[in-house]
DNA sequence: ACACAATGTGCGCAATACGAACGATAAGTC
DNA sequence: GACTTATCGTTCGTATTGCGCACATTGTGT
């Protein structure tokens, strides 16, 4: 085991180990297997079985032949969050009335490390896109408009060190490549108080985001996604306005 | 420590006991203390500590003062689950076109040990019932018609176990409060196809329950609320059915 | 069928983590 | 406000838990 000589005694190693192994299972697979799961973590194979086997034990992995999948039981981490914070009251329905005047899917995100983190959406029956993303997704933060429009509200330092850091994989022949025509791209966003891309992430989308959260809050922001010169964005900018300052109205999001 | 004789190697205790925390912070409170994590958990007030801290340090909970509260990133491990298994492509329109030919919303809902687990659900703006629910949420087992009708689909000596050892809070005064009143109420469900209650988790409510999965699957339903006396229940019955074999048809189940 | 690569597992050993005891804080009483 | 008691949070000695090496087993390529 290492040694090091200023392991903090406050911190339960192979909890954090266990809680690594249960990360590892990012929805990028289906299954996976011991193997899988020790290069995805860097552990050891043995330290990886330990740790799959006691989430086995307990209900939040099923284990087939040598392959492992994540079951439903992990939604109920989601809900103990999602109950204490009371998005089922305060924010699904703001959401799904602006869905609905809007004639398309809204989602609310912040950012989790170098990632969008999707925390809630409403999906409205026949919105003109539809990509699949979830409550608990995860999405590039440098090219959506959800990602940019997060960075756009961090501190100045902080939105360059994430442009220099974050992975900038190319998803569309669209897609920016030069990280100082992103951060200008955020810097626009950061002025005219919204962020509009198109076909970066996804080819023929386009995504409009717009902040929730106040300055020196967490980072918020709600967006809408909609088919590249689908119709003009100005009306669509503004129902995410009204959206945003419904949720900053009922103060659903002040203890993120 | 426990010296169990047959302690199992294959298993980290540590790992099992972090686990036990985060599952601890189940909605119920917004907030813990280390001492209520102790008493919820039985575990010694240190060792609930070094869990508490461990997932500080790792981003899933955030600690104010002496309290502690989930962080929205708690939400990617339901991500994984949600994405592996293709649930925004291949459950949630189904159940937003239902929801909307309904008019209400809809869930899907599996049973997790002696609660009903919720997997999904298509909130509809304006909707005659808003619970505040949420993907995630657990309900009671016995007093609901999602309960009942997954108690349904089981076997019968493992549905009368469930009956005999699941909790019996009255939530109303309508509440059934004999199991082999319950007991009976789910074998009408079972010969019917489908489950009303009304009144019995909350005063007013009318609840209706079908099932999705096929018989040797795992038990899953859907199921939808209404004001009680708001109206018959046959076409409503028909709508859930008619989703329920919308959801089997797409296969998006067969792996829970 | 054989060789090699990859994966899974057993168990010796020591690092990690348990929890008793103590310190700190909160609550109740006068 | 002072004092007592109860409750909660933290430290660190000790031994139990879990790491990871080496071996066993399984899979893959020729």
């Amino acid at each position: 085991m290492s040694s090091v000589a200023t392991q903090d005694r406050n911190i339960a190693s192979t909890f954090a180990k266990g809680m690594a192994v249960l990360a590892a299972f990012d929805g990028s697979h289906e299954t996976l297997s011991l193997a899988d799961l020790a290069r995805a973590t860097g552990q050891d194979r043995a330290t990886a079985r330990r740790g799959v086997l006691t989430l086995v034990q307990l209900g939040y992995l099923h284990q087939n032949d040598r392959r492992f999948r994540l079951t439903p039981k992990v939604l109920s981490l989601a809900g103990g969050f999602l109950q204490a914070n009371a998005f089922g009251r305060q924010v699904q329905p703001v959401l799904n009335y602006h869905a609905a005047m809007l004639g398309a899917d809204i989602t609310l995100a912040l950012r989790d490390g170098e990632n969008v983190l999707l925390l809630a959406q409403s999906t409205v029956r026949d919105g003109p896109v539809s990509y699949g993303f979830t409550l608990g997704s995860r999405l590039p933060l440098l090219h959506t408009s959800l990602g940019r429009m997060l960075l756009a509200c961090e501190p100045e330092s902080l939105m360059q060190e994430l442009v220099t850091r974050a992975p900038l994989p190319r998803h569309t022949e669209r897609a920016l490549e030069n990280r100082a025509d992103i951060a200008q791209a955020i810097g626009t966003a950061r002025i005219s108080g919204s962020c509009v891309t198109d076909g970066e992430f996804e080819t023929g989308i386009a995504g409009l985001a717009v902040p929730v959260s106040r300055p020196g809050e967490r980072a918020a922001v709600v967006g809408a996604s909609f088919p590249s010169g689908s119709g003009p964005h100005d009306a669509r900018l503004q129902r995410l306005h009204l959206c945003a300052a419904d949720l900053r109205q009922n103060q659903a999001l002040e203890k993120l």
